[in-house]
DNA sequence: AAAAAATCCGAGTAATATACTCTGATATAA
DNA sequence: TTATATCAGAGTATATTACTCGGATTTTTT
């Protein structure tokens, strides 16, 4: 995502071209694109000279929604994640940590979401 | 370590109990109580009428201790793990994603750093 | 029209981590 | 002496995760 958002004046950018840099195979990227896009991150281009583009500028894309996506909902216990409310144990009652991880996922979140695509490029280092 | 909080003014408590009490099984209770003890959060008296007490009153042990005990460094990549610096990629001088990990691990260890056994047993609810 | 370059998609595999168990030794109280 | 505990290391089993494979579809280039 951080390298669709250095190219995004551009136009798309495969994935071939992603996993050389990025030093991963390309294979397992395809995956990840397919999961980004059903969640519209991205838009794709199919064919020859095709890819992928963010499908929003990198302001307006958060880390929190690229993590969620690919990694399920934020949580540091199963019992707290959003949409399995009470299916981990009987004694969410009288839980006393239960508390403890809800507050840690939401400083969790908090952070994720406070950080766009365009921060991350903007603070770069020396090389592209 | 809740339970041992709550029980802080008595004498030892068993794993028996607390396994009982918390529904885990006493064995996998054994292991995770060694490891606390030897990391010298809670003090350990063996024989009959033995069990494990906490090494210093609630409010001087904190969840960030005991979390980091039992399940490593808290780290949400490997990469910016204590102590494993630099060991994960070659690239940390370019790789404009690890400043993103290393704020999300500050502000997971602010979060349990900053609550108490004392904080957690003295917000409960009900049941005892 | 044919070939090449790309995404799409479902299914399968393999390594690893994690939760958990087993067996036996040692220490202390009744 | 017996019962009740912790101590300790090794082993197992399940689930997750990272990753691969084969083939279909779409678009550009030749």
């Amino acid at each position: 995502m951080v390298v669709l958002a250095l190219n995004y004046r551009e136009g798309p950018t495969s994935i071939r071209e992603i996993a050389g840099k990025e030093n991963i195979s390309p294979q397992y990227l395809e995956q990840i694109f397919l999961d980004l896009r059903r969640a519209e991150l991205v838009n794709s281009v199919r064919g020859a000279k095709g890819g992928y583009k963010l499908a929003r500028p990198p302001s307006e894309i958060n880390i929190g929604d690229v993590v969620r996506t690919l990694e399920g909902p934020i949580a540091p216990m199963e019992c707290v994640a959003e949409g399995s409310e009470g299916d981990c144990c009987e004694r969410t009652q009288e839980c006393l940590t239960r508390g403890v991880w809800e507050k840690l996922r939401d400083r969790m979140n908090e952070v994720l979401d406070d950080i766009s695509l365009e921060d991350m490029i903007s603070s770069r280092n020396i090389n592209p």
